[in-house]
DNA sequence: ATCCTATCCTGGCTGC
DNA sequence: TGCAGCCAGGATAGGA
């Protein structure tokens, strides 16, 4: 579902709409999605602020507030499954899914929409101390050979269940960790100190590479739930070589593609590209 | 340290 | 056709 591909799409589509702009309340239909703060207290924590920056952090979309020149908390949305960010006029109607609406000075609102409610619009006070637990970024400097390397061989690790640990890495879901997997041939259930270096370095290419190419299309959308803040469906779900596609010929060898779960998450895999661990 | 299960939610699908 | 039951899925908490 939304993972770094699509929460970074979300952020860049959403930016232009939020960038400078005042906020001048908000209105909360599902108070949950805020995470703990009443909607009393979260409309009084972002009203009167502005945006100075929008950005993402993991599978998080951060909104960075400020009070003339000086920093004032942030905003952070998570979609989980089925969370949606619009902008559009407040009068809009967006359906019974509007959990959060951020009035702002241009007569548009920021729509969070979530139909599952597992989503979260949170305001905080300190963005790096909610990040404190959360690994690199898949496309920094930061996630270097030597580091992945050394990452993989110091834990004793199913491959699959550690790259959806965001402790372990930022931004890697269920699709995307699939994807790359089947590229770098390597079995989910591989266990990571076994993957030797060059095969490491393999994973952490097709890694870069699945997610900036996802970036580059937007994401992806094959069910009714990710659509970018334009309404748009990505179009990254056209390249996927065994994500959903159980049942039907692996895209590099014609062997059928196999679903299996693993650590209680479904996982498509090909079982001649990525052989099965001894033992 | 690692794994497993339940929880949060709803819409959509399956099977009767 | 109607309806009950199951499933997906990200993150987290608590237990083994």
């Amino acid at each position: 579902m939304p993972e770094l591909p699509e929460v970074e799409t979300v952020a860049r589509m959403v930016r232009p709409g939020l960038l400078g702009r005042q906020i001048t309340g908000a209105e909360v239909s599902w108070e949950r999605s805020l995470g703990g703060l009443d909607a009393e207290t979260f409309r009084d924590r972002v009203t009167g602020s502005s945006v100075s920056k929008v950005w993402r952090r993991a599978k998080w979309i951060v909104v960075d507030l400020k009070q003339g020149d000086t920093p004032k908390g942030h905003l952070l949305c998570h979609l989980r499954m089925s969370g949606r960010l619009h902008v559009e006029p407040r009068e809009a109607d967006m359906g019974s899914y509007e959990r959060v609406r951020i009035d702002l000075d241009d007569g548009n609102s920021l729509f969070f929409l979530d139909v599952r409610k597992f989503g979260r619009m949170v305001y905080t006070d300190d963005a790096d101390e909610r990040f404190l637990g959360i690994g690199p970024e898949p496309l920094s400097e930061e996630f270097s050979s030597a580091w992945f390397r050394g990452a993989l061989r110091s834990r004793k690790r199913q491959l699959k269940p550690l790259l959806l640990d965001q402790s372990f890495l930022a931004g890697i879901g269920n699709i995307y960790a699939d994807e790359a997997l089947h590229a770098a041939g390597l079995h989910p259930q591989r266990r990571s100190d076994r993957v030797p270096g060059p095969r490491a370095d393999r994973l952490r290419e097709e890694l870069r590479s699945v997610l900036k190419e996802a970036i580059r299309r937007e994401g992806s959308s094959f069910d009714t739930f990710y659509r970018t803040p334009e309404g748009q469906p990505g179009s990254y779900q056209d390249q996927f070589l065994v994500y959903g596609r159980d049942g039907r010929p692996c895209r590099a060898c014609g062997r059928l593609v196999k679903k299996i779960v693993v650590a209680q998450r479904g996982t498509h895999l090909c079982t001649r590209c990525q052989p099965a661990p001894r033992g």
